[in-house]
DNA sequence: CAACTATATGAACTCATATTCATATACTAC
DNA sequence: GTAGTATATGAATATGAGTTCATATAGTTG
């Protein structure tokens, strides 16, 4: 209705445009930037994480939790403690952004 | 002082980390995800670039001056008109993030 | 079982920022 | 000069999201 066409197919593009703005605005946060930069090197645990960034363990769970609805990381449990890793979508994305 | 350090170098990367974030921030935004969009495409003045969106006016002034003031975009004024583009920073970071 | 550790979660609060509104500036045409 | 168009800008408001706090859950250890 509205006569608006960023590109080529209106809708097509807009949801593009939308849902590339969504996953960005998740990994732009210095906080989860920062907790996807260490896990870059590999897995690690929430207290791992505590003391590399200095977060709050509630506000780093919070952070962890928005990363993993996005599917740029996983985890698994290992008696208390929980590791987190970045999923192959969480790779690419990382590595596409530290191009830049 | 503080004992966190995310990769290699602390204060260094702690900066990298910062000033990605405050770059991805800006272009995570919707509206101005949009205008990029439309940028990538060529050179548009305002008031065309009102007709692609359904934004007002202002608003995409103000979120032009805020992509200009990070280096994303340029401008140069031909009569009335004021014609919007991508930098070459602009055109780099736009061609990364529609890779993701 | 109770005590303890590691993590998760919901609600409240705070703060940043997108949006709107009114107005200013710059340029053109008459 | 005035009128009109295109864009910019500052202040006020609204909205979304990050942070904190208290508490819950899950697992371990004694």
């Amino acid at each position: 209705m509205s006569s608006y066409s960023c590109c080529s197919s209106p809708s097509k593009e807009s949801k593009q445009v939308e849902s590339l703005s969504t996953l960005l605005k998740i990994v732009s946060e210095e906080s989860r930037l920062k907790l996807l930069c260490i896990l870059m090197k590999g897995e690690h645990c929430v207290c791992e994480l505590m003391n590399h960034n200095d977060l709050s363990q509630s506000l780093i769970s919070h952070h962890l939790k928005d990363l993993k609805d996005a599917g740029i990381v996983t985890n698994n449990k290992k008696g208390l403690r929980v590791y987190y890793s970045l999923t192959e979508k969480g790779q690419h994305i990382t590595n596409q952004l530290f191009k830049i």
